[in-house]
DNA sequence: AAGACGGGGAA
DNA sequence: TTCCCAGTCTT
């Protein structure tokens, strides 16, 4: 983008960023780690929740999280299968490993304290790029770029007439949400320039938010509702017509994927008490025959549903193998499987 | 750069 | 059924 000779149908940066949040004040919604009093731990705990996993289901389980582990610390001192068990069916539960692993690194290497500079964010297991600036941005005001999917979708709808975004971030996408921002933050995505003003900061801080959740609410990826945009009348996208998509989103498989097998192993694990035997949790015939044995209800359901998957028993045990080689699992030494202790 | 990694609700 | 979601890590 040139500035001798800009492209008439982009809109300016600071006529978006003024309208997003001022529609952001009006119609934001009032999540609980959004609030004032929350702390940076909550705010790291729930952007790790809210990584691929919507709002409506993260909420509870963070709840549940607060109460029970308000501090790194408190989480810290869990045994792993315990944190297991509370991340219940949020999905890609080797996060759940790696917030665990995140809290003891916070404990013994940063006394206890969520880091606020980027890089120090990015040392911790499961914070990468995205959820160390939201950390920072979010938990202690520093204005780094904030970049996901909804950001990206709504920086290439309202600057490039883009439908949707890459399946995943470029260089250059970056770059230009970092241009975006009214304040420029230096390489490190540090506030610690003297050049930024506070207003410059806010301004900052809620056009990270505001953008995301105008991709999160309005500017959706499928069926978007324009007439509810603060931007619909600069956005580039909607003065092209709306044209399509140039490329085939990949959906993912799911149906007799390992990733199926994995999950309804994790849920039997989780739902019995203690270590279950190999055979039963490796073999069709084993998870069907236990499933008939047990009287609790929600073990006996995880054990059908387990019973039930296509999957052949060579597949049924690659992936408990792959289980334990994540962590997410363990050998007794009685030939049994359980949750990590 | 590409693939692995869960699960549920909406269209 | 298919698509989508506040990504990260490994190869």
């Amino acid at each position: 983008m040139s500035t001798h000779n800009p492209n008439p149908t982009m809109p300016s940066a600071s006529v978006v960023r003024a309208r997003v949040n001022e529609w952001f004040q009006a119609h934001g919604r009032d999540l609980p780690w959004r609030r004032p009093e929350a702390s940076p731990w909550s705010i790291l705990v729930s952007e790790i929740m809210l990584q691929q996993t919507p709002v409506v289901r993260v909420q509870p389980v963070w709840e549940e999280w607060m109460r029970r582990w308000p501090t790194p610390h408190d989480l810290a001192a869990e045994p792993a299968g315990e944190v297991l068990r509370a991340w219940g069916r949020l999905g890609y539960p080797r996060r759940a490993l790696r917030l665990h692993a995140c809290a003891q690194a916070i404990v013994t290497e940063h006394a206890g304290v969520v880091p606020r500079d980027l890089p120090t964010l990015l040392s911790l297991p499961g914070i990468g790029e995205y959820t160390a600036a939201a950390v920072a941005c979010f938990a202690y005001q520093v204005p780094a770029t904030v970049v996901d999917t909804n950001i990206r979708r709504v920086v290439g709808r309202a600057f490039h007439a883009k439908a949707l975004p890459g399946p995943s971030m470029t260089r250059a996408q970056y770059r230009e949400a970092q241009a975006l921002m009214p304040a420029h933050p230096n390489e490190a995505g540090d506030a610690a320039d003297a050049s930024f003003t506070s207003a410059e900061v806010a301004e900052a801080n809620t056009w990270n938010a505001a953008s995301m959740e105008l991709g999160a609410l309005v500017c959706t990826a499928r069926d978007p509702r324009c007439g509810e945009c603060p931007v619909e009348s600069v956005c580039a996208w909607v003065a092209a017509g709306k044209p399509a998509a140039d490329y085939v989103p990949r959906g993912q498989a799911w149906h007799g994927t390992d990733r199926q097998v994995r999950g309804r192993m994790m849920a039997v694990l989780r739902e019995s008490d203690g270590p279950v035997p190999y055979g039963v949790l490796v073999t069709r015939d084993g998870a069907e025959g236990a499933a008939q044995e047990v009287a609790e209800a929600h073990l006996r359901s995880a054990l059908a549903q387990l019973a039930l998957l296509g999957a052949d028993d060579a597949q049924r045990a690659s992936c408990a193998r792959g289980l334990i080689e994540d962590g997410l699992a363990v050998l007794t030494t009685y030939g049994e499987v359980s949750l990590p202790g």
